[in-house]
DNA sequence: AACTATTTATAAGA
DNA sequence: TTCTTATAAATAGTT
């Protein structure tokens, strides 16, 4: 799915990674956000990045925390 | 991607929906997966059908519950 | 941050 | 509901 095969494996590159990280986050979220659309599902996305930054989707209230969207704050 | 554009809006005909739901659940999930492996990054999704089935994903033991991978069996 | 060549996901069909 | 395949979409490597 781009210029080149790619094995998956942990890319050891960090710059890279990070590069990598931020296009399938992107991805990833866009297709959480299809899934519950298209389907009538209900969606919960949680992701920590290497370095402990938060990102999350909740596609409905029930799938968040009462007080936002940050469905897994209590970890 | 597929043999036809779509427009991302409810599927309404529930055979189709449940066809597409199945298909684009397990892509999701492979890409939850990659994104872990390539990005050392933490992911846990959780989907529940418009039926009210339970699919769930964690890439580490943190993303889960103590009892197993159950992420949101708490709602 | 943009660009494309390619790979991958998948919509429709069998 | 599993398999096929034409095509849309995602993205790896590049600029």
């Amino acid at each position: 799915m781009g210029r080149g095969k790619i094995v998956i494996r942990r890319i050891d590159n960090s710059t890279s990674r990070q590069v990598t990280f931020s296009k399938r986050r992107n991805g990833i979220f866009k297709k959480a956000k299809e899934l519950a659309i298209l389907c009538d599902a209900e969606v919960g996305l949680v992701i920590f990045s290497s370095t402990g930054r938060l990102y999350e989707y909740a596609s409905t209230r029930s799938m968040a925390s009462p007080s936002g969207p940050s469905l897994l704050a209590f970890l």
